[in-house]
DNA sequence: CAATGCATGTAATGAGTTACATGATTCC
DNA sequence: GGAATCATGTAACTCATTACATGCATTG
């Protein structure tokens, strides 16, 4: 098993879901495409991991609905006891970053923006991802009990690094202004 | 042209580097292992990207000193104006923290605290190396024509990032003290 | 005397992306 | 009429990790 099957069986254990929902909800600690997801289900399912029902629907394809089995769910467990794997981390921004000296402020200042935008949006929809989890579930969130806990929580932690990196980029275009101050 | 080779590029306009020493330098923002960097070198080198130098040793084995030609950092410049792919993240420890409520109060403790130890660990490297860029280069890192301004504002945001992480997980241990009070 | 650091490389395997393939519905 | 959403799947390819391979010097 590799990491991926794990988040899926993560992901499960909370409720059951399409394999097209979980390409969606799986965008918040591990980012896959469904033609890694949809054979992965299969694979699970096959080593009774997995179990899943065929739902007929109008207007839209049919879906299967994955559920875990009590024997993936004992896996899930067993596995996080176990210390984890240092985080992957690839950003072609930050290696644009790193050698930024070589372009023109301008150049410089437009990457920058571009951030910033892109954050920003990011920051909206996790707040009201946020807001939509406390209006549902309450206080009860913030109990480690609750099968919420762990997706509210990572969603405060992705929230903060969202607006950091909105920070730390007004930060640096400071800098730029600094060095090059606009004529006007 | 992948990214990976770009990171490369872009770590030897600031100063040439062996495959060794690249290695551990990119672990700032593209962690690659030494089996993917060192044909990746031999490629950009029969490409024209970059140069290299024999250098011998004495007690040490004899190395290949890399450097950017300027074939390689004009494609560099047209990179770096163009719009980034979006981050990968994918980091075990998140997928085990979403699922964290089918453990018990104190494996979830195990794991945030020795998450924290990790990072305070990173942080204190960090610190270590800010402090070493500022006492070579002085105030001319904050300036961007400096080839040592990207370097060093990706650190200061690594380091801002290490230390919220520390933050976010005293928050989570909080959480966990309240589900859990200690008798005693 | 065992482990770690320096230093470079290849081969086999596993993980992940892009492209190919289909098809109805809804929204602009 | 074109794009986006829902929904699942396979094939070809690229990217990344693990394992294999070597060898000397230093440190504990």
């Amino acid at each position: 098993m590799n990491a991926l099957g794990y988040a899926l069986l993560g992901m499960l254990v909370r409720k059951p879901c399409s394999g097209y929902e979980l390409t969606q909800l799986l965008e918040v600690f591990w980012q896959a495409k469904h033609s890694q997801i949809y054979p992965l289900l299969t694979k699970l399912e096959q080593e009774q991991f997995l179990s899943y029902e065929q739902v007929q629907q109008t207007g839209k394809p049919d879906k299967k609905i994955y559920s875990i089995t009590e024997k993936g769910q004992a896996l899930l467990q067993d596995w996080i006891a176990q210390a984890p794997a240092a985080p992957v981390i690839r950003d072609e921004f930050l290696v644009k970053v790193y050698a930024i000296w070589l372009t023109d402020v301008h150049t410089a200042k437009k990457l920058f923006e571009e951030r910033i935008s892109v954050y920003e949006e990011k920051v909206l929809f996790r707040e009201t991802e946020i807001k939509k989890m406390k209006q549902e579930h309450g206080k009860d969130i913030e109990d480690i009990t609750s099968r919420h806990f762990g997706r509210y929580i990572l969603f405060q932690r992705k929230l903060n690094q969202e607006k950091d990196e909105i920070a730390w980029c007004r930060w640096v275009m400071s800098l730029l202004e600094k060095g090059a101050p606009t004529i006007g």
